[in-house]
DNA sequence: CCTACCGATCGGTAGG
DNA sequence: CCTACCGATCGGTAGG
């Protein structure tokens, strides 16, 4: 073999020992928070040494905002795809519940988390820009959409703008206490499928989302309860 | 001063030490997480070294664990006073969300991590049981009530049963990204009291929960879209 | 409740 | 990409 295959063949797979850091660094950051995954767990886990890390990443904050970096960019461009689709708001909100459930299984507060108390001022205000305009914006701008064709309630009647919703909308995503919190209900001894009540549960987180557990039209009366402020004199 | 005078006032000192340690623990704790906060830090803020510490709990998982025991204790006791008031659900669900803001700041969902990765599995299943049945199985008896009474959409109706209405609950509460996601929106120049919409959080949280982001009877019709299973065969 | 100290593990570097 | 190693910090103990 010549020496430039043999070099070219180095840089492949160099390239693909990168990823293949980021990969792994990605799962153990985002299943146990920064702080409690070590260099030499990520380089064990790619069959590394723990110093061959350094050759990839200068250190391990610098990997850790790779793999957000990664991870938040492939986020987006899946959102914004969903975005642009041809279907109503609650399609759409469904669609990206899906994506979200599927791709990352991890609670996003904990990388918030991390964001906030274990990086640099300077690398955490870089990832708080790339969470607002990754992720929230492309929410926000469904809920906007909604909310201006009349389908949500306006914020100036009792309902949220569109970057608050966002933000809400992101808080119900995780899976509460590492179980799934939003099983389906069996009632009765016969199959789930019987009554066609089976809803999927990223249906389910936007139903409630959009119209709420209350029964429409029943029991007390607090719907766009508008407070009146002047209490205080 | 006679040698009993000087012993009881020793023993007084010692429990008010030992409250010292667990309020300052748990502070600590909430805010950074089991892993990120050291012993020593701990033994600093209470003005002790850090070997005294061990002179009150016998190691640093028993002194978290003795922390989320009173915490559970005392939110347990306040929800549970609160359950059994004379109000209707929405205000109740509106005082819990006021008690919980108040007294704890924290993200919850750190704490459900701390005891899932950071804690023995005898520990762990002890801190679960006591979060059930402290936090979530009073709250779940609100929404029980309401699916009871009518009040709430029933989950053979595509409602949520009242458990997993509890989690949902739960997980709607910590404010994102260490800023409040749910900021009354200030529409136009004019101070924020003008049209009497000055909307409390906690109220905005559970109106959401309760009716849902979507206009009534207006835009897409998903209402309680009950979903026919049978699609597969 | 202190001083002194332990073994283990951490992130990171030197040098090849 | 490895071996060898560093200083710092961790949770916890000994002994008083």
């Amino acid at each position: 073999m010549s020496r430039g295959a043999k070099r070219a063949a180095t840089r492949e797979e160099s390239e693909e020992t990168r990823q293949t850091i980021l990969r792994t660094a990605e799962q153990l950051f985002m299943e146990y928070g920064y702080r409690a995954v070590s260099t030499r767990q990520i380089a064990d886990a790619c069959g590394l040494t723990q110093p061959a890390l350094y050759h990839y990443f200068a250190d391990k904050q610098t990997l850790y905002v790779e793999v957000i970096k990664e991870n938040t960019g492939k986020t987006q461009s899946a959102m914004e795809r969903i975005v642009r689709r041809n279907e109503g708001i609650a399609e759409r909100l469904r669609l990206i519940v899906r994506y979200l459930y599927n791709t990352t299984q991890h609670d996003i507060s904990q990388m918030l988390h991390d964001i906030q108390h274990e990086l640099d001022p300077q690398m955490r205000e870089l990832l708080n820009q790339l969470f607002i305009t990754g992720l929230i914006a492309p929410l926000a701008s469904i809920f906007e959409e909604g909310i201006q064709t009349g389908f949500l309630r306006h914020p100036s009647m009792g309902g949220l703008d569109a970057t608050n919703a966002a933000y809400l909308f992101m808080s119900m995503l995780p899976r509460f206490l590492s179980r799934p919190p939003l099983t389906v209900p069996e009632h009765g001894p016969s199959h789930a499928s019987r009554h066609g009540l089976k809803i999927e549960q990223a249906e389910m987180l936007v139903q409630v989302l959009l119209y709420g557990l209350a029964e429409q039209g029943v029991g007390e009366r607090h719907q766009v309860e508008t407070v009146d402020s002047d209490h205080t004199l």
